[in-house]
DNA sequence: TATCCTAGTAACTAATAAGTAACCTAATTA
DNA sequence: TAATTAGGTTACTTATTAGTTACTAGGATA
């Protein structure tokens, strides 16, 4: 968080969650912890590059874990973090907001 | 919804309240209509271009009314739909996390 | 008659986000 | 010896977002 001022509260977790990658990442990431590779082929449409950044921020914000094993070929695991873990709740309702959508279970009458 | 594929179910999530100020505007409709200058002076960041632009949106994927009264100067208010109105669980707990961000109250230990 | 009002639109520019391709490390395998 | 591997970084380009300024309608007010 580098200003701390906001409009209204909803915009400290856009901070954090908020572009393109972030949700998808952290969504992955709910469930199991993952190497880097792992998320790249789990994401086909993102590259290495924006991976990195998106898990250095994730990272930065404290939302993430980074685990280096000393090994080469390097092995990199990426978790949710403690305070990632208190996203669990934002993140599986949004998934099952999206499920119900695709699945057309949401209201669609004229109000 | 243009594309009817999603990796995961979430992409269908992040379509419709993904960007720097759908959630920001829904987050002020979640409680009552607004004027789109009310709308403006909430969000003191948008430029009417953005605003007019993300509205636009929302009511063309369903998730809010757009209701113009016959007089001059205009009026026109914009409200949830029902549609709209089943992203409310979605919006209470990305606030409820901001807030318990920004006063700290969240889980900072390390795993 | 001139000005104000709200909710926009249009044309153009600037800023930011994202993509591409090449490169790096150092142990292991062929 | 040369290639392969995973997880990156860097420099550069392109695409997408967002900002700026000017303009509109048409009734009400000064």
């Amino acid at each position: 968080m580098q200003e701390n001022y906001y409009n209204i509260p909803v915009e400290a977790t856009l901070e954090v969650i908020g572009g393109k990658w972030k949700v998808l990442i952290l969504c992955h990431l709910k469930n199991q912890k993952m190497r880097f590779s792992e998320l790249q082929r789990s994401i086909p449409q993102i590259t290495k590059k924006m991976l990195t950044q998106q898990l250095r921020e994730l990272e930065n914000d404290g939302i993430i874990n980074r685990y280096v094993y000393q090994q080469v070929p390097p092995k990199v695991e990426y978790s949710l973090s403690n305070t990632g873990e208190s996203l669990r709740k934002v993140l599986d309702i949004m998934c099952a907001w999206g499920e119900k959508r695709i699945t057309n279970q949401l209201v669609t009458s004229k109000e």
